[in-house]
DNA sequence: AAAAAACGTGTGATTTTGACACAATAAAAA
DNA sequence: TTTTTATTGTGTCAAAATCACACGTTTTTT
């Protein structure tokens, strides 16, 4: 049973783009190395598949080593496998993109790897196919946010309506009209009002709802047509 | 510049799912092995990532191999990683997913492989995890298709409505309102009337449209709400 | 007590959707 | 040659969804 042993064999690595929502921007979670090769420079938080490590189980070890965090939301985007995307050696990379609730991260362990919140709107260029991933993470959020009920996992278990607004508005950086975004939100049915009423406001306090779970899960595939198709966009 | 030295480095293939239509149902091409391990069962068409080699060259190395055919459409769907998925050695492999017309293929280099189209409704149990990337190709096949002009990659350059019509409740297992569906296909403005009509209908000839590739290329992110929503849906 | 800010709900015109009817065309049957 | 049959093309209408916008309510600030 040895007929592979003349094939090639690679390095893979799996990369994550963990996105969080800080109440008003939009926010990925970036390392400077302090490691070569690159070392100083920006990139994605990553690190090498293991002999006997499933691909996810590597994205997960990856962002509870950073966030401290376990039973994040991660989805497979996409595996890189550019010949000469690592100068070092050929190294394929599976990204994994990552949706948590900034709040809840682990502090120490994010400073002890030298990594930041950044800004979406002020990222800096980052090393190898960096960019390129982060392009295509963004993209794929924004397709999943207007399609599936996603956005909850960027915010605290309970939050309230013009909160999701402004993640909405973060994401697809536009303004959505209050009373339809409300009216399109609570017609899906996947929200409880929990009774309880936002106790930071500063004025009108808005109520604070969470997902009905068990609506989430049957719908997760039926929530389509979210976000507004603009009247012309012919 | 020898850091990653100590890293594992792990078998990589690709694997593809290939769609195709013949004017009925919707099929795949699948591979009866003729070599070990598995011999005489049934699997997808795949092979190893060769060393200077891109992961989209490989796959469509792999596809022009089995068809015969370049320019296919093809989409990079997951990378499938499980640690015992392969019993003779740990391989990661790259799933794609083509869509091809089917009646162009090369009927000798399909015979060679020994290769055959199969009716998805009649698919046999594949080898390994191929089961589970058919599973996912086929959702991801209808989730495309419901949001993007993608299923005209699966019928000749020129086609009739009621054939695309065809492809749909193949793909969908659905049936569809004739003048409803041809309201909504003609009014996403994608489709040019050819004048031409089709002269292998047995009464009523319909007229031949092909793609207008220009729109095409704007609206493939915009063709969303194709598929009906059913009353009651909740 | 009044002003300011933000929340919650409602209304009506327009567009889209889904269900269905009818006329037109071309081959096959009578 | 006429009739029948199958299939295509276009139209109608009621119901639902969408969008733009108005008004009253709650809470903090002045």
């Amino acid at each position: 049973m040895e007929q592979y042993s003349h094939q090639s064999r690679f390095l893979v690595a799996t990369d994550c783009i963990i996105f969080g929502f800080d109440g008003e921007a939009l926010n990925m979670l970036l390392i400077k190395r302090n490691f070569q090769p690159e070392k100083g420079k920006w990139s994605l938080m990553g690190g090498f598949l293991q002999d006997k490590e499933d691909l996810e189980v590597g994205a997960k070890r990856i962002l509870n080593d950073l966030t401290g965090l376990d039973d994040v939301y991660i989805e497979q985007l996409k595996t890189f496998g550019r010949v000469d995307r690592d100068p070092v050696e050929r190294t394929l990379s599976v990204v994994f993109f990552a949706l948590i609730n900034q709040h809840q991260h682990d502090e120490g362990a994010v400073k002890a790897h030298h990594a930041h919140w950044i800004n979406l709107n002020r990222k800096p260029p980052l090393i190898f196919d960096h960019d390129e991933m982060t392009r295509l993470a963004l993209e794929h959020l924004r397709y999943q946010a207007a399609l599936h009920p996603i956005g909850f996992e960027l915010l605290p278990e309970k939050f309230t309506i013009p909160q999701l607004q402004k993640l909405y508005e973060a994401i697809y950086n536009m303004k959505l009209d209050r009373r339809n975004f409300s009216r399109k939100i609570l017609s899906t049915g996947l929200l409880l009002n929990t009774g309880e009423k936002d106790q930071y406001a500063a004025t009108k306090k808005a109520s604070l709802y969470q997902l009905d779970e068990e609506r989430y899960k049957d719908k997760f595939n039926s929530f389509w047509h979210f976000m507004p198709h603009p009247a012309g966009q012919d």
